[in-house]
DNA sequence: TAACTAATGGCAATTAATTGCCATTAATGC
DNA sequence: GCATTAATGGCAATTAATTGCCATTAGTTA
């Protein structure tokens, strides 16, 4: 059977993730892995996502309105939330969780899960 | 100057939005409208969703993951969030607020919105 | 009712995101 | 180092959603 080699598009497509420590898009993991490695594919970058996911080494995150994130499914195993910058389109974690949720369910509805998206500025953009 | 005509696609499609209560993706307004209308087209539903948004009838309701939903601004116009069932894809509407958002806030950053989508069955489903 | 033209709707074209293809590169095991 | 083959990356192709085009239909006003 196939054994998966750790390349060093892979490798910096990890740090990538490691060292940016919020949900990122294929285009930011792009740009970031770029940067140490030249002439990074697009394409790569989807494969290694792809792969990722597939080895639950990474979550994909969706968004309302744009494209999907990506964040390591160590950040995603534990719950919280998400902020997003209008001004850079950046995401960022956000820990905690407002809580009571099932009091505004209508009845009859049974809830399974819940998704919080802040948006506003963020530290740098503020 | 051009005059807006009170079609009867156009009607279906307000009719749609009013009897359904709930945010409506493209296809559903479809699928409604079309029950009045036969033949109703989507190039019309889209056309006639962008007038209604332009006019300041109806708004733009952004989801994780799937494709937009669309509701009546009078709707929207007062706080709510959503609901959505995974089984039969709809979304419906939330009313009421966790609140306290504030708090979950990393500092410097600036809380503009939020947005909180639950998830689980609908009545109908579960 | 007639004239005017906004609106319709079917299909082709566009757009943006993702994937297939495949020759080339390079990680792995011996 | 060498052989093997997984991975890469550039481009074309695909997919899904939306829009342009335009001949036809049908509100609207006089």
């Amino acid at each position: 059977m196939s054994v998966q080699r750790q390349t060093k598009q892979l490798q910096a497509i990890q740090t990538a993730f490691e060292t940016a420590g919020r949900p990122l898009s294929i285009d930011e993991i792009h740009e970031l892995a770029g940067r140490d490695i030249e002439s990074l594919g697009v394409r790569t970058v989807y494969r290694a996502v792809r792969r990722l996911q597939e080895n639950g080494d990474v979550s994909i995150v969706n968004v309302p309105g744009g494209s999907d994130r990506y964040e390591l499914a160590s950040v995603a195993a534990e719950h919280h939330h998400h902020f997003h910058c209008t001004a850079c389109d950046r995401f960022f974690d956000i820990h905690g969780c407002p809580g009571g949720l099932k009091k505004l369910l209508p009845k009859g509805f049974k809830l399974e899960h819940h998704e919080l998206t802040l948006s506003g500025l963020c530290e740098s953009c503020a």
